[in-house]
DNA sequence: GCGTAGACTGTGGTCAGACCACAGGTATTG
DNA sequence: CAATACCTGTGGTCTGACCACAGTCTACGC
């Protein structure tokens, strides 16, 4: 049996990828100790180590010391930071141009107004039934961008909150996650092109404006007029700031 | 200094990541060996390994065993495994749902269309400039896939690829590395699924043609028609299939 | 009987050291 | 000069040990 031709670590992996498509794992439930899996899987407890550390980057475990029923590795399946984590470091070795991020953003975003536009078409105004995408979340975080004693951190934190609250309020968690990852991993890119716009308070009331506009063609349930907004709103602003995209276009990601 | 309230695996990964965001360290160099990572971090090598185990997981780099210029951790930045694995892992771990794997697929898919076949439009035919995407990798597999003794596993494969080519055409490695990661996430569901369709013989032979078709729109330089043909391709399959979704929506990867 | 403070137990986090397999480089030898 | 054997450095793995931490349990004092 070449059984072991594979990595110990990996050998773990695969049985736990195993158990949860099979069920025997879900949601909620604790992984056995590490010490205990080690031995059941026939491997050392650093080989057990090196599988969790991978399931935890990638979101699915969330690990915890002490004892006790909140202690151990608990399944958990939060994508956001396992996506968020990918998408960063690909952008750091330049495995990810960041154009390509900023182009891809643009079509999810596109996509996630045009269907919440749909969605509050499709119901009448005193229908808050179960199909009504709630926009409060991202109306909060509107008012809250009005406060003027922002600062620019400040302000594009919020600003990568309500395009982050869209998703949300779309339901689609595929695409929340990407989104996410998406954002924090051109996040520095955009802290450093600040200074590159001519009026940084000139700048953030356009970009109020916009995200005012685009809340409004959604809420009026007008799919193509909301998409087209949110490409306006993200190409504007990268074309203002002009972010570096750092090596532009890298001939290739080294294939051997 | 608080330096020692992360755990000790993340001080590295974050290190490495600071010297990729840097510059110190680019695609194709090699990584200081572990036991000197461990020494100048002044940590264990398990850490190190740890660090290291995530980086290769997410795609950045390649270890091999040996010596010489072709061994140790290299830095190559391929995201398309590790979008696969997270994807794998929580689409199994049921972080995401089937369904939205499936509508994120089309966003992208359709979008990657729409934006070939605009490309191909603003070219003339016979100018084969830098701008003229490369279709002729999916004519191949669109070719390889009459073969008549195909079995429905080479087939979907095929199948596969060749909407894989199509990103790859377009030149955007973030979607890209994102469909082949959706794909492959949900590749054990359509495989479970073939058993549903009324008929294999009967719908490779309409997926083929549909194939031909979507190819057809993009080269003549029709965004709308390719965008569409793709989103009826993969709507009707799956809606054929009828996919099992799993545990359908699940009421909410637990927050806490 | 009851409450509280201490010890206990089991968990992940980390480290140190050892050994192996492997592959390239180098020195030795014919 | 060439082929071979050795050497070195690399990742891969295991073992054992220790720590910090947080529940749980127990024994003590009231």
């Amino acid at each position: 049996m070449p059984a072991d031709t594979r990595r110990a670590w990996e050998t773990v992996l695969r049985s736990i990828e195993a158990d949860l498509l099979s069920g025997v794992l879900k949601p909620g439930d604790h992984l056995p100790p590490e010490r205990a899996l080690a031995a059941e899987q026939g491997v050392g407890r650093s080989s057990v180590r090196e599988a969790l550390r991978v399931l935890e980057v990638l979101g699915l475990i969330r690990t915890a010391t002490g004892s006790g029923p909140s202690s151990g590795a608990i399944i958990v399946a939060l994508p956001g930071g396992g996506m968020s984590a990918l998408m960063r470091l690909q952008v750091a070795a330049q495995g990810f141009a960041v154009a390509d991020v900023v182009k891809t953003r643009l079509v999810l975003e596109a996509s996630v107004a045009s269907e919440l536009a749909t969605a509050c078409a499709s119901d009448h105004p005193t229908d808050s039934g179960p199909t009504a995408p709630d926009l409060s979340v991202a109306r909060q975080l509107l008012d809250a961008m009005d406060r003027p004693a922002l600062t620019e951190a400040e302000f594009l934190a919020l600003d990568a909150q309500f395009h982050l609250s869209l998703a949300e309020a779309s339901g689609n968690q595929v695409v929340t996650a990407m989104m996410a990852g998406l954002r924090s991993s051109i996040e520095s890119y955009v802290q450093a092109a600040v200074p590159n716009l001519q009026s940084w308070p000139q700048t953030s009331v356009r970009l109020r404006s916009e995200h005012r506009d685009i809340l409004a063609a959604i809420a009026a349930g007008e799919p193509t007029d909301a998409a087209a907004r949110v490409r306006a709103h993200i190409d504007g602003y990268y074309e203002e700031s002009r972010i570096t995209p750092g090596p532009a276009a890298p001939e290739r990601a080294l294939s051997a």
